[in-house]
RNA sequence: GGCGGCGUAGCCAAGUGGCCAAGGCGGAGGUCUGCAAAACCUCUAUUCGGCGGUUCGAAUCCGCCCGCCGCCUCCA
């Protein structure tokens, strides 16, 4: 773990600084972040949000705090209800499928799993929206009508705080909820809607009905983590009104600071363009698994762009984020295979550098989690490591390995290399690593390899290039050093 | 209409007053190699959308203009 006389510097939307982060607790972090409403399968801009607070969370787990995050799925909306009812299914078995397929997506760009991944329906969290409605009816900042309650946002005088002053000029100017319920007021909104024949709906002692979309993060965020908890991140459409709401309600309720410091995501482009149906660019991470881009390559492109800048998610983006992504992978599986120890540390003038780049690294992410001026450094410790790894050619150096360590701290933030099967990067027909070579290569292939081995022994170079032109037909890309010939699938 | 962001080499993208404007991809040349591939080395923006201004000094601050985008309404 590093120290901190540098602090971590995020940026905190409640005050629209660039501020250091610091959590209520000594060495743990509580974070919530608003996860994916399981109507349908998450997009590639869905999870752009998420590899972003999973670089967040790995930043500080990196840093040495405890984190405990809690992420959880709408599984109770206007949508998710529409669809099970046009799907003839019960809601919990709807949105299941969702959320399974949520789980594949961000297993798959290697996003952590949070500690808490808590839905809406449970009935202890229904539980717990309808004790806060119960609170803010009993100090009059919530009322009835027509079955539903509301939040009286005039009551809440810091409304507005954190999507900039004038929220009520915000207001005033938008265009006007077409909600046929009866609220007082336009911008006052729905903690709790009144049940209809066709919804599900859950018994309160306010009245039969469902959760409105932002009591539940209020209430699994303070159940799960308590008031004051860290960080709240999220989705720069989230804001407003959807975070402003879950402030007014949540701080109304408990009368204290509900969170200290939010996240939130800028969106992506897609081919230059904003992603939405009706250009048919919404993409899934299984659509382009499907076209072949592997899913270490969209963590790259994804997590490579700083959090809040828009992201122009390309598929010419994503061949590039493959081939560094490649470099990299090939590197570390060279070096394991030069060998040498890991740990090194005996004081050398290397020693400095490769704690030198981390330094840096660190000091990047420290800086409002630069990630690309972060990558900068993977990259040169790359560099080093390479160079290193030429220079130890027959000599059979260590020099490799600290770098090769040093990048996979690195990616502990990172997190897109030697994601996935990327590698399979095997010696074959050297004096080493014989052992551990076939996982993934079919024995007929092998010997193929050797049978090309062989031609080269005896200088029969037409043979030995026309077995090298078929396998590169299967995929197959042969590569011949000093140490012997090494396969890999590019 | 209100609020906000962005525009840096062929592409992606850091940099917010002062070393030669990070890094990646691509491209050119070289070393190595039987040839390749990989790796390494060198080169690849006298210039930061445009025009003015402030300053000893600006991609970085100010003004205007052009272009792109977001939020204000379900949305990561």
């Amino acid at each position: 773990m590093s120290t901190g006389s540098r602090p971590f510097r995020l940026r905190n939307t409640l005050t629209g600084r660039v501020e250091p982060f610091s959590p209520a607790r000594p060495r743990e972090v509580r974070m919530y972040t608003c996860g994916l409403t399981v109507y349908a399968r998450g997009h590639i801009g869905n999870f752009r949000t998420f590899v972003a607070q999973d670089v967040l969370r790995r930043f500080l787990r990196f840093k040495g705090y405890r984190v405990v995050q809690a992420m959880n799925f709408t599984d109770v909306d206007d949508k998710t209800i529409r669809g099970a009812n046009e799907a003839g299914l019960p809601l919990r078995q709807y949105t299941d499928r969702f959320i399974g397929q949520f789980f594949d997506d961000a297993d798959a760009l290697g996003i952590e799993r949070a500690e808490h991944n808590p839905r809406a329906t449970d009935p202890r969290y229904i539980k717990a929206m309808a004790a806060l409605v119960e609170r803010l009816l009993e100090k009059g900042i919530a009322y009835r009508a027509d079955g539903s309650v509301y939040f009286r946002v005039a009551a809440f005088p810091a409304y507005g705080r954190l999507s900039g002053a004038g929220a009520s000029d915000r207001i005033a100017g938008a265009r006007v909820d077409s909600d046929e319920y009866d609220k007082e007021h336009a911008h006052d909104f729905a903690l709790w809607k009144a049940a209809k024949p066709d919804e599900p709906s859950w018994p309160a002692s306010f009245g039969r009905g469902r959760p409105g979309w932002h009591l539940e993060c209020s209430a699994m965020g303070l159940e799960l983590l308590g008031s004051d908890f860290d960080l709240h991140c999220g989705g720069v459409d989230l804001v407003f009104p959807h975070h402003e709401n879950e402030i007014a309600q949540s701080e109304a309720a408990t009368g204290k600071p509900f969170v200290r410091h939010w996240f939130h995501c800028e969106h992506l482009l897609v081919e230059g363009r904003k992603m939405s149906k009706s250009l048919g660019n919404q993409f899934t991470v299984r659509d382009l698994l499907d076209e072949g881009f592997s899913a270490a390559a969209m963590r790259h492109l994804l997590a490579g762009v700083h959090y809040r800048q828009q992201l122009n998610f390309t598929r010419a983006g994503l061949r590039q984020a493959q081939v560094a992504i490649g470099r990299v992978n090939a590197f570390l599986a060279r070096s394991d295979r030069a060998g040498g120890g890991a740990e090194a540390g005996d004081g050398t003038a290397e020693d400095a550098e490769v704690a030198g780049a981390l330094d840096r690294f660190e000091a990047a992410l420290d800086d409002d989690l630069n990630t690309s001026r972060a990558l900068a450094e993977v990259f040169f410790a790359l560099k080093q490591g390479n160079r290193a790894l030429h220079q130890q050619g027959a000599a059979g150096g260590t020099g490799a390995a600290p770098w090769a360590a040093a990048i996979r701290r690195m990616n502990e933030v990172i997190g897109s290399f030697e994601l996935g099967k990327e590698t399979s990067d095997r010696a074959v027909g050297g004096e080493r690593d014989e052992q551990e070579a076939p996982s993934g290569l079919a024995p007929e292939l092998l010997s193929r390899i050797e049978e090309r081995a062989e031609a080269r022994r005896r200088r029969d170079f037409a043979r030995a290039d026309a077995i090298r032109d078929e396998l590169a037909q299967e995929g197959i890309l042969l590569e011949d050093g000093p140490r012997g010939t090494t396969w890999r699938r590019p």
